[in-house]
DNA sequence: GGTATAAGTGAACGTTCGTTCACTGCACTC
DNA sequence: GAGTGCAGTGAACGAACGTTCACTTATACC
């Protein structure tokens, strides 16, 4: 019963810090973190400015904390793709993966791509680091394929990302444009074998 | 002698006004619009707050006058290409030029990847006419290639100035890593023949 | 020389920012 | 049932924000 207790409190507390933690990775990958006040967050979470304190001792810890759930969701993601698919098809899939978990409606890999690491000084550090650890998994992924002699496999990934994390400027879900899948698959397949036609394959 | 003291007088006014401009492009593009003061603008320029509103109404009309100068400045970089040079040629120039403007030490062309148009609400139809005005031209140039069949144009276009314009958040100048022209030649020509060797060209 | 014009000053305005803190309410222990 | 611990409140803190305005200064015109 005593423990009973504790857990529903325990619960109800996990629940106002998750909340917070929800919206804040919403505002922050939405509007960015110089535009997000944490009266923005509270009013948004239904609790006083106070409460924030609570369970974050400061905005900049927030926002690694964001980041950091960001992180986790956007790796799980990415690392569901089977290990026994080809090289190419895997970083398809990685790909894919990548664009939905930066479209589903928490936002939390949106902050990734929003908030740049210098732009919090004294969060810089944690943040580069976190970003490191997912793009790991993209370089793993590079290392794993057949490239032919004269490409960087580093410009090629950052090719990759840089488009896909871009997608956020101009992708309207739901709407009459190409959805992730295609996409991923296109950006993919330009990469792989090329978009020239017979004529424009040779310059 | 009228005329030149007018002239003198209005080459001061218009020293302050485009050195306001500079800064703001700086800061605009380094720290985006939020995180960036007038009082910051003011006090890298040398002048008093009041200064700033002498020449513009509102912090979001100097960041829209921003924002023209740097797509009047890439997009006469871009322009720059001669229209002789077959087209996927004519696309790795443009993309350099693109690079270089992005890279110069003004930092304008920084402020249009950075801000994003809903970032400011009251800017925002402004900010967006302004965007789509330069990226016309890169649609004429992505029309002109020959493309093989099931390869979307916008698609392709949107790949290339995503990971193009993503190259800010890594690129380090000066440093050991790739310049601008052989990024942009590496980005056109992955796109255009693909970056898989032999073995990995059919999946 | 007197007057108009416009750049730039310096101080102030009301508001919002991140953060703090004494306090309340409630679930738990002994 | 007194005492402990912690989530959450509500008001306040000083600082910084965008913007305004009466004023000074310097030049151009008559």
């Amino acid at each position: 019963m005593a423990q009973a207790r504790m857990a529903a409190r325990q619960r109800g507390e996990e629940q106002t810090r998750a909340r917070i933690l929800g919206v804040a990775a919403e505002w922050f990958g939405a509007h960015g973190y110089a535009a997000t006040s944490i009266r923005d967050i509270a009013r948004e979470v239904g609790v006083t400015v106070g409460a924030i304190y609570v369970h974050f001792p400061s905005k900049d810890r927030l926002l690694v904390a964001v980041y950091e759930e960001g992180v986790r969701r956007i790796g799980e993601a990415v690392d569901a793709v089977p290990a026994t698919v080809p090289p190419w098809e895997r970083l398809e899939a990685a790909a894919r993966a990548h664009l939905d978990a930066l479209f589903d409606n928490a936002g939390f890999a949106r902050v990734i791509v929003r908030v740049i690491p210098t732009d919090v000084p004294e969060a810089a550090k944690d943040l580069r680091r976190l970003r490191h650890g997912y793009e790991a998994r993209f370089r793993r992924l590079v290392d794993a394929l057949d490239v032919a002699p004269g490409f960087d496999r580093t410009l090629l990934r950052l090719q990759l990302i840089g488009a896909l994390n871009a997608t956020q400027a101009w992708y309207k879900q739901g709407g009459g444009g190409a959805d992730t899948k295609s996409i991923a698959s296109q950006f993919v397949a330009a990469l792989r074998t090329g978009a020239a036609s017979g004529k424009g394959r040779r310059g």
